[in-house]
DNA sequence: CTATAGTATTAGGTGAGGCTAACTTAGGGC
DNA sequence: GCCCTAAGTTAGCCTCACCTAATACTATAG
């Protein structure tokens, strides 16, 4: 039936997933830098997926000078990828005695190489999670993600608590400021107040209060389900 | 230090490290068989293996027209990537309800692909086996393999019991066939009697007697070390 | 001892996926 | 409105790892 792609192409999908999730605009410089590859390679396999070589369609559009997004199809073959990746990730993490980083590449390298059945294994085994150790959305199998319930936490009201369901992961260094403040997914998180200049929140955690700069907030989700429940539930 | 191979030419290395383990010679055609790649293809890889290009040796001797032989160098890669595929294939029979075939498929397609690092925690994970499911031995770090007491089947003497401490694996059906009778690492059997015509055991393995052809009995190992307590202990 | 079958090798070609160097295009400063 | 820089593209080249077709070697039957 289809053709499967190769590795390379593949990583091409997901590195314009990722970059389109993360900047809502996809550059060949932006995809040269992250795949650590020069811009005129990047250019000519764009080409590549860009054509229609079967009839079933192409993998993304392009659109000279401007910029590359995925079609329907690029995006399930990534979504795909992704999926491999984040379900090797849980269950490294969870079987081995890991660092993030380190079964970060490990999955990143081994994804495109595991089996459908593999992948389906793994996650009957982690319990067909939906969601990765840092909130991360894990694709379905159709290639779809469900993140109707994520709300960026620089939208909570002042004085309210929520559940954070989802930290940026993109930065280890950030990552690891993060949980240091015990800022992971799970944790239950108040916004105690809004500074008037410059764009800072005030966040208690566990008993203890932390600046957050607004940027980063607007990268950390929390359950829109918990909003309403707000001030209900402590944390131990 | 040294310029990893690429997967390919690691497949190629452990191609030639079986064949020349289960048959003592090989050929470009046993080679070409076993990857299915044409011969001309096995001709040109081995042209690139047999060459110094880095002043530390080459992979493997070529002798044209003759045959090819690993050189130290070349076992040792061939021997690094056959233990990671052998404790994959463990990890993954241990920790996900896989068949042989499946984890074997698995295993192999992903070696070439995992860190030191992981196949390390694999092995630690694991209390750093020396035999894969079927008893193969695994290569050690350092790419060295232990058969000292790994004893033939049929150099067992009649009436005498050992331990069974490997069946061969190259045949997934005779592989089958040998479990359906109980003969698996780790059981007990005996030599019964020995047929005059034909090469044929007759070998008991938990009360009940099968045939054995000695071609088969000559692929299964006995521990060396059982040999001596023959008779001394029970299987159940 | 030679013919021949079968195996191995060489010659030459292809596609994937990189590279550099040379070009085009878009967009901001003046 | 022009020009210059930065970004994107094209052209042309390379290596890897396969292929087919043609050639060379080996070993065996007669």
């Amino acid at each position: 039936m289809q053709e499967s792609l190769s590795a390379s192409e593949q990583e091409y999908l997901r590195a314009i997933l990722l970059v389109q999730q993360r900047t809502g605009h996809v550059t060949v410089q932006a995809l040269a830098g992250r795949m650590g590859i020069k811009p005129a390679s990047v250019s000519a396999m764009i080409r590549r997926l860009a054509q229609d070589e079967d009839g079933q369609g192409s993998y993304v559009m392009h659109t000279p000078y401007q910029g590359v997004a995925l079609t329907r199809r690029g995006e399930r073959v990534a979504m795909e990828l992704l999926r491999h990746q984040r379900l090797l990730e849980l269950f490294l993490a969870a079987t081995l005695d890991m660092s993030w980083e380190q079964v970060h590449d490990e999955a990143e390298r081994l994804a495109p190489f595991i089996s459908e059945d593999l992948e389906e294994r793994i996650s009957a085994r982690l319990g067909h999670p939906t969601r990765d150790q840092h909130g991360d959305p894990i694709p379905s199998r159709e290639g779809l993600i469900n993140i109707a319930d994520d709300i960026p936490l620089n939208t909570l009201e002042t004085g309210m608590q929520a559940k954070v369901v989802r930290v940026p992961d993109e930065d280890p260094a950030l990552l690891r400021y993060l949980a240091s403040l015990g800022l992971i997914p799970g944790t239950w998180i108040t916004v105690e107040a809004r500074n008037p200049y410059g764009d800072i929140l005030t966040v208690r955690i566990d008993n203890a209060t932390h600046p957050l700069a607004g940027e980063i907030a607007g990268r950390i989700s929390i359950s829109a389900a918990s909003r309403h429940s707000a001030q209900a539930s402590h944390s131990n």
